[in-house]
RNA sequence: GCGCGUGUGGCGUAAUUGGUAGCCGCGCCAGACUUAGGAUCUGGUGUCGUGAGACGUGUAGGUUCGAGUCCUAUCACGCGCACCA
């Protein structure tokens, strides 16, 4: 009896879902083990082999985990809210809800034939309201909330309501957008609005007037991960700095802590370094220079303190608050020109054109070191997003300072012994440092860091700045708070009114604040987003409802928040969704909280490691700060699967004609290569029926074969629609069956990899399942397993196979596991096995890998349940222990010939029998061997 | 520029973590059974050499009885950060 996939494949599918298999509850008796997928962004292309990698391998794990015994919670669902489908609601007019929907229905039907053991009864999907109802009341949490650092955690807003009340500012340590200082007094004299307006500048969730960067052809602001190189990720489009009043959300809090909690993950170094760099801890000192002949101050950050006898200049960014303060009557005009023109530069510009430019501001800063004046240049080079926006410069000891001061011809003051800035700036932190004041020369300062390395010197200094109040240890984060407006219409709507120009939230028992019809999904003509289109967007604080636009009175009737959320909002705590998806109450109960705790195994691609990998982590801590999430880090362990490339095939038309020229002849004849659709092509030859039918201009196309076939070229490019190379999986489990697509993606290479979609080897994984299909069923269709022992021979192959496999799965070397399976049914066929315990055990075994198959044959054996409630088999080392060993006798390491001894024998007995032999003799020829070295039951070196 | 990672047959890969390369699969070659086969089975397949053997893990050194694995330098590719003071 043939091996008749489809039947089987679609049998068990089927009693799958009638038998409610994959569906999980909380069960104290049992422990927990939670594997998790990224999501997918259900996209109008559909599912392509890339996606079902991570799948296959995160259910494999799954599957393995519940044949240990674990209680598995293994979920799916849909990142579906995203640009794609409001795109195309632009261009088409068909409502993203719809496109939406449409394509999750397409994604779940190719998922359900690959047969994983999702609980698609906690599926959760992004744009549900009663999903997102729990996006916007963490939301609500967070501008509820301000960070303390004193107890580095998130608290309550009414905590520092109350401290502001008592003493003001006074005894304050707290996150915040700008340093304020007010008494008790000054706070209850403020009205309403401002002390709303002050309240902002410590709340988590904030509407912050920042720089932002500004995507004018998307239309919307855009987070820093969502830029790459100066445009956009999503169509790379130009994007500019603009400054805007957007929501934010003060991730830079967390900074900290984001970076301490990477320790405590099981997460790959490379990933960790990924993210330790986005967040950029720097550790500094923030130093104070008055303006000469001027009352004014101001504060630079610097992480080489140990150079302040070499700083010949200062350098503001051009948007520092500074400038205007700085700018003299007589430098006015020059100042305001530069800033016009460095506005006018984008980003990319920026980047793609360091020419060194800047301007002299006119004023001179005093040096507290030294009580030197230097001049106040504003450059573009300066940053006004990092540190304080201006710059202490020693052109000595930076590349930046060094072009900057040889380009207007400012002084350079070495501090290193020995080093040469005649050409270029010395940069490295080591050396012994000069030319600094002797003690008590300058009256200034009775430092001196003459003799000390560099080390030492910034040590020194900062010890003497914080001794003399001359500025204090600052550390410093690239890390910025994330934009969370967007200017989009299929997004999450904020749960926020505006009243007297200041946002108020809905209340909690509202929610979730439904994401209104609109009649276009453009902004309107007046530039506003979207949801300015909606005639339905005012709320009534009275009846707490959504009301007619018609009735705002600014009274009980008030505008509401025509932003939405930005694509991470949704994602960024989904995984305590599914441990709770049903509940109407709350995010997650506690119940089920304290049950999962947090992901144990998650799944996905590297491209989320400055994105939503970050985003969630710092979400999860503020929710465990709120004490909803019980785990301080969501992802415990994370494996990053490598990305599908696409294998395009090309075939080669003869120019002007219609006559297309095989791969290997091509070069006899001026041709052009065509992309053609690899959904055509089979091992490289085309099928060239298919060919012409598949584009009317080539139904008359002409052939040049070469041993009677149309061989095609070939590039490993990105899988895409335009490149005619995805490759969808229903397809391969159409004519291959969907174990083989499972065992097949697995047996590619390591999952971590990234690698080309092949299927040049897809036959032989396929060969595999037939084989092992074979030790069950016979041709004439006999069942063959029978009772009985297993033989020595048997239960070695197995239990190789138990010992090799079980090894694999934790590490996840998935494909060397499936060479482990057909090694052992080669094995087992030589040996022509009918054992059934054997049988069972290679049976339960291939369940995480081949689920259909084996759920078929575990049934064919006698068993009435599924074999995912199997036990896992353990292997018993006593039948793996060989008889006898080999030995390979090597003369200075070189080999020369192999020995056996009994497994058991003992390094004296195998020595003895080695110099005892006769071809060993020979070579030892009457030397005495120096050294003899044995391996155990591998290697018997003598060194002669 | 800084940081991280990877280089092994014609191809995808493997190597008990320092133990004497190339498991498994594809492809290819030969044979068997077949009217036939893009089916199935058996054997072979790193390179050079008829052969014994020699050489082989990007390149060049080093440590070691022994190196794909460790160290140094160098090249190539990939990724991350990048005017971050």
């Amino acid at each position: 009896m043939e091996y008749n996939f489809r039947e089987i494949e679609q049998k068990w599918q089927k009693r799958w879902v009638e038998n409610k298999t994959y569906h999980v509850t909380e069960d104290e008796s049992k422990k927990k083990f939670y594997v998790l997928n990224m999501f997918p962004y259900p996209s109008g292309a559909g599912l392509h082999v890339g996606h079902p990698l991570g799948y296959i391998a995160s259910d494999i794990y799954a599957r393995y985990k519940r044949l240990q015994g674990f209680n598995v919670l293994n979920p799916m669902g849909y990142d579906a809210y995203g640009l794609p489908a409001e795109q195309y609601a632009i261009q088409t007019g068909q409502h993203p809800a719809i496109t939406t929907v449409n394509n999750i229905n397409r994604y779940r039907e190719q998922l359900d034939k690959i047969g994983f053991s999702f609980d698609w009864d906690r599926e959760v999907r992004t744009c549900d309201p009663g999903y997102y109802h729990w996006t916007q009341w963490a939301f609500q949490q967070m501008f509820g909330s301000f960070y303390c650092n004193t107890c580095q955690k998130a608290q309550p807003i009414s905590r520092l309501v109350a401290h502001f009340e008592q003493q003001g500012t006074d005894g304050l340590d707290v996150a915040c957008g700008e340093e304020l200082t007010f008494t008790a007094d000054e706070w209850k004299a403020k009205t309403e609005k401002e002390q709303q307006e002050v309240l902002m500048n410590y709340r988590i969730a904030y509407l912050g007037e920042t720089m932002v960067n500004w995507c004018p052809q998307l239309g919307t602001v855009l987070a820093n991960d969502e830029v790459v190189d100066g445009v956009s990720e999503r169509g790379g489009f130009p994007v500019v700095q603009k400054k805007m009043r957007q929501w934010c959300l003060r991730v830079s809090a967390y900074a900290q802590r984001l970076l301490d909690g990477l320790d405590t993950i099981d997460w790959t170094d490379s990933l960790k370094e990924t993210q330790r760099n986005w967040i950029g801890r720097s550790e500094g000192t923030e130093v104070r220079f008055k303006v000469k002949d001027s009352e004014v101050e101001f504060t630079i950050f610097t992480t080489r303190a140990d150079t302040m006898f070499g700083v010949t200049f200062m350098v503001l960014a051009p948007e520092s608050e500074l400038v205007p303060q700085l700018t003299t009557a007589a430098q006015q005009a020059e100042v305001e020109a530069y800033l016009d023109r460095t506005k006018k530069r984008t980003e990319r510009e920026r980047i793609a054109d360091r020419r060194v430019t800047g301007v002299f501001s006119g004023s001179y800063a005093v040096n507290p070191f030294t009580g030197d004046a230097v001049p106040v240049w504003i450059s573009d080079y300066v940053l006004a997003g990092y540190g304080t926006g201006a710059i202490m410069a020693v052109p000595a000891h930076d590349s930046r300072d060094y072009a900057f001061a040889k380009h207007f011809g400012l002084p350079i003051v070495p501090l290193v012994e020995g080093c040469d800035v005649s050409e270029e700036s010395f940069d490295a932190k080591e050396g012994i440092v000069c030319n600094s004041p002797k003690a008590g020369v300058t009256p200034y300062c009775d430092l001196s860091l003459n003799g000390l390395t560099i080390k030492e010197a910034i040590a020194a200094t900062k010890r003497y700045v914080k001794e003399h109040h001359l500025g204090r240890v600052k550390v410093n984060y690239r890390l910025r708070d994330a934009i969370f407006s967007r200017q989009r219409y299929w997004g999450e709507p904020f749960p926020v009114y505006y009243k007297d120009g200041m946002p108020y939230m809905i209340d909690e028992s509202k929610l979730p604040l439904e994401l209104p019809e609109v009649a276009k999904f453009l902004p309107t003509e007046t530039g506003e987003p979207p949801l300015g289109h909606a005639t339905r967007w005012a709320w009534d604080t009275e009846k707490g409802e959504v009301v007619e636009n018609a009735r705002i009175d600014q009274v009980t009737v008030f505008p509401l928040e025509l932003n939405t959320m930005p694509g991470f909002a949704g994602s960024s705590a989904y995984y305590l969704r599914y441990m709770d998806a049903h509940n109407d109450r709350a995010l997650v109960s506690e119940a089920a909280d304290s049950y999962w705790q947090n992901v144990d195994l998650y799944v996905g691609g590297t491209e989320h490691a400055t994105g939503h990998l970050i985003y969630s982590r710092f979400w999860n801590k503020f929710l465990h700060d709120l004490g909803i999430s019980v785990k301080e880090e969501p992802f415990q362990k994370l494996v990053n699967q490598g990305m599908i490339q696409g294998r395009s095939n090309f075939v080669y038309r003869i120019k002007d004609t219609n006559t297309f020229v095989s791969l290997g002849l091509k070069d006899q004849y001026d041709v052009t290569p065509l992309h053609v659709d690899v959904n055509i092509v089979s091992n490289d030859v085309l099928d060239v029926e298919a060919f012409k039918s598949w584009r009317p201009e080539y139904a008359t196309a002409e052939f040049i074969l070469e041993d009677g076939k149309y061989v095609c070229g070939w590039a490993v490019e990105k899988m895409s629609k335009s490149m005619f190379n995805v490759v969808n999986p229903d397809r391969i489990v159409e004519k291959y069956g969907a174990d083989t697509l499972r065992m097949y993606e697995m047996f590619l290479g390591p999952v971590e990899q990234s690698k080309p979609w092949d299927t040049n080897g897809i036959d032989g994984v396929h060969r595999f399942l037939k084989k092992l299909w074979a030790l069950f069923y016979n041709r004439a269709g006999e069942f063959l397993p029978q009772e009985g022992e297993p033989s020595k021979a048997e239960l070695k192959a197995i239990h190789k196979l138990i010992k090799k496999v079980t090894g694999d799965i934790e590490t996840f070397s998935y494909n060397t596991s499936v060479s482990a399976f057909m090694i052992c049914v080669n094995e087992l066929g030589q040996l022509k096995c009918r054992n059934k315990a054997v049988l069972a055990d290679l049976t339960v075994l291939l369940a995480p890998f081949a689920p259909h198959l084996s759920e078929e044959l575990w049934e064919a054996l006698g068993h009435g349940t599924s074999v995912c409630d199997a036990r896992w088999p353990q292997y018993n080392e006593a039948y793996l222990k060989e008889d006898s060993v080999k030995y390979t006798i090597s003369f200075n390491g070189k080999a020369r010939f192999t020995m056996e001894f009994p497994a058991d024998a003992d390094n004296a007995a195998i020595q003895a029998a080695v110099l005892g032999d006769e071809q060993s003799q020979k070579w030892i020829d009457g030397k005495t061997p120096k050294k003899i070295i044995i391996v155990p039951k591998k290697i018997v070196n003598i060194v002669l």
